[in-house]
DNA sequence: TAAAAATGTCAAAGTTGTTTTACTTTTTAT
DNA sequence: ATAAAAAGTAAAACAACTTTGACATTTTTA
């Protein structure tokens, strides 16, 4: 899934590591979401919308047609 | 993390498994879900919201003190 | 231009989410 | 009151997410 993460993060002049403690997660872990190595949980993608500033379904992009 | 899922699906008169194929999932994963037993991965969350007509925001409830 | 900071990547281990099968209890409808 | 449908539950296996530790590459800054 698609989503806004590195360009919000630096908008907000936030490294990957920054961005990762903020959230409570390693820096390997926001690099592979950023990199869509994988999904977060639903608990992180509420985190890092949270730190964002923005909602979860403006920070990541579904599209109907996945169901 | 708290969840609407019972309300929004019985209001449109959906049981736990015709839900569960609508998404893609077993029945049980709803039922644990509804039930609080663990959350849903983002994907399955996405897929909820949109069968239920409202936004992962309104589906689910995170409270920013879990940060 | 060299050092420092930031980013990319990988494998193994650990944790959490999902399926399958099966059985029990509760609710709905006849 | 009974049968059928729906919901609750649990263990084992499997799949997906996260951590840890390590090292390589790219970008930034002095």
């Amino acid at each position: 899934m698609k989503n806004n993460i590195k360009t919000l993060r630096k908008a907000q002049k936030f490294s990957q590591d920054e961005l990762a403690q903020a959230a409570g997660v390693t820096r390997q872990t926001i690099n592979a979401i950023e990199n869509d190595k994988y999904d977060p949980s639903l608990e992180l993608a509420f985190k890092l919308a949270s730190i964002l500033l923005v909602r979860v379904d403006e920070l990541f992009l579904w599209h109907k047609e996945n169901l």
